[in-house]
DNA sequence: TTGTAGGCGTTATCAG
DNA sequence: CTGATAACGCCTACAA
């Protein structure tokens, strides 16, 4: 018998073929079935025979075939991840949530990191990962507005989906950063300092977080007792820093006096400075301004930005655990919790770039 | 027939299971194995039998089953690929080159972003990527030195490995950029300016490109027949901006004079500036300045930087697709064509920050 | 051109 | 506590 379970460990190595859990059971003389209960832990196997197992398997340096596994459990424990461009510093952060959040829980996840002029292709996206059989979806592409309709395929597959960033969406749960409060934060201290006329540049409208942002800065001003005017709004048609720029031109020339600008990001607020240094204005002696985001250069411009700095990890990591959840609970058949919006919240950084205003 | 046709495909409907290969044949009146023919292509099928598949598929939406695919065909379609943290934006890059490529192949790519300070798991993450039987991998942790013995797994397990920034690795391929002709271009354009005196804040020393980037240095330099000045190179601990500026400080302090410095990268660069700045030396006047990455600010800057980019998205698609041609060539069994390197060009972009030196 | 049998590597079920 | 046998969904090989 010895003998024997020796050849089968030659065959197998010769062979090149990986071990399967019959050669594990020839090695160590008992039946497949017995391997199998030692690797899921099944308590109903005697200690020596077990050990004997575990021995056999480490000879062989044996893995079970996730596809084996796959074929008969019917899960494949991944998690597919559709994304906007990741090379955009944010998606990255929340890709990464997820990613290590997914890693945690014994998944993996498939990410498809999709150019944002691809629009209307969702579904394509989606039946590619659906195909891959993954056991739930996150979707972080927040410029492209979703439709319940382009999800379907996900809601027929019955798989669980979770979106980032993007607006309310009938069905589905959403994860974001709490971006009125952002808004309203980043202004509120504007107020606070003392500050009456506050401009304002939003990102592009297509985007639901420069709407959110924009809702946060009027409730402040509005908590301020401050009359909100219209000429103080301006939008950029995206979130660079030209584009901010060419906003502040815009801004000024309306000759709207003002004190201090909230800009929506923080290339925004830096193509906005130099406008303002262009024209011999100074930060934040003539004109106090607050980013949003915090990038990473934020803190070594000079003047150093004030800014709200936003948790995208962490919201990548909440979307995959609300996602992982869902599967969990689908197991023990306690039902859905229904789909919810997850807010998590901006923090204000306070740097260098907002004084009160002159005469105070 | 036709009845019983309806009532498989109710079946299946009402039992929320998805479709089976066999579902299909029902409903369009076959056998499994015609289905089975014209998924495949199969040619020698009948049109008429054929659409008649085609609809039942449709009618069904039916995808076959990846896993019971893969058990038969031991094949995943699937890489790995191990990387240092994607937030941090050249792995991104790396990540994005590669994951479009791999998905345009057909192919899907699973993640592992690494914080840096977890050295030495790379077994470990290696055994995971494994374990999922990815067919091939791709490793950018260029800050870890990687040793044959660390890829061990990879190598008993007969998957194609190439890595990504890595120093030579024997056995394996490296994919790269030209460090050494991106830090001989930036040298050897200060240079052309005329100058002669130029210093060099080089990154860590445990990177493989800060070493190559300084090779690149020396090079230009004994091109222009310029003696090398070791009291003209400072290493910086990290690439970021404030190490930077601490480098520039010691350069200064040396009072080893110099009209030019080349920064290994832009944040090292800024840091440099804003040290110069503090002395008030201005930049390209009083020192000119090079620097490599080529970051998104790199253009914004004042003065804008003249910088070295670096083709990272093409690396990560280049090291995608030898991993995967591999692949190919491996099911043709016309063997390995052996490990080697890659390497992609940098190229100079010329902006603001350099100019001869004065008196000239 | 189409259908039938067997097996890929695992787990579930039911005997022993 | 352990082992035989039958799935899981698909494909390859062979038969009709």
């Amino acid at each position: 018998m010895g003998a024997v379970s020796r050849r089968n460990v030659t065959d197998h190595r010769q062979s090149g073929r990986r071990a399967t859990i019959r050669d594990v059971a020839a090695l160590a003389g008992v039946s497949h079935q017995t391997v199998s209960r030692v690797i899921n832990g099944s308590s109903k196997v005697t200690e020596s025979t077990r050990e004997r197992v575990l021995g056999a398997i480490r000879e062989l340096s044996y893995v079970p075939s996730p596809m084996a596994r796959g074929l008969i459990s019917n899960r494949t424990r991944s998690l597919g991840m559709v994304s906007a461009e990741i090379s955009d510093h944010s998606f990255a952060e929340a890709v990464a949530g997820a990613e290590a959040e997914t890693r945690k829980r014994g998944y993996y996840l498939i990410v498809a990191s999709v150019e944002d002029e691809s629009r209307d292709d969702e579904r394509g996206y989606l039946r590619l990962m659906l195909a891959r059989r993954v056991e739930g979806l996150i979707i972080a592409r927040p410029s492209v507005p979703l439709s319940s309709e382009q999800l379907l395929p996900a809601v027929a597959a019955g798989v669980p989906l979770v979106a980032i960033g993007s607006s309310e969406l009938p069905g589905f749960t959403v994860v974001d950063v709490d971006n009125v409060d952002g808004g309203r934060q980043a202004t509120a201290f504007l107020v606070a300092q003392g500050h009456r006329r506050i401009a304002t540049i939003t990102g592009p409208h297509e985007w639901p977080s420069a709407q959110a942002r924009l809702e946060g800065y009027r409730k402040a001003l509005r908590a301020g007792r401050i009359a909100a005017d219209r000429s103080l709004v301006e939008t950029s048609p995206d979130w660079g820093l030209e584009a901010g720029q060419a906003a502040m031109k815009r801004l000024l020339e309306r000759a709207t006096p003002f004190t201090a600008l909230f800009a929506q990001s923080d290339l925004i607020a830096l193509g906005a400075m130099r406008e303002l240094r262009a024209r011999g204005l100074r930060v934040p002696d003539d004109v106090s301004v607050v980013g949003y985001d915090d990038i990473p250069v934020a803190e070594f411009v000079h003047p150093a930005l004030t800014t709200v700095r936003q948790p995208i990890r962490g919201v990548g990591a909440v979307a995959a655990r609300i996602v992982l959840d869902r599967l969990a609970s689908e197991d023990a058949r306690d039902g859905d919790s229904g789909p919810q919006r997850h807010l998590l919240p901006a923090e204000l950084v306070v740097r260098e770039t907002v004084a009160s205003p002159r005469g105070t």
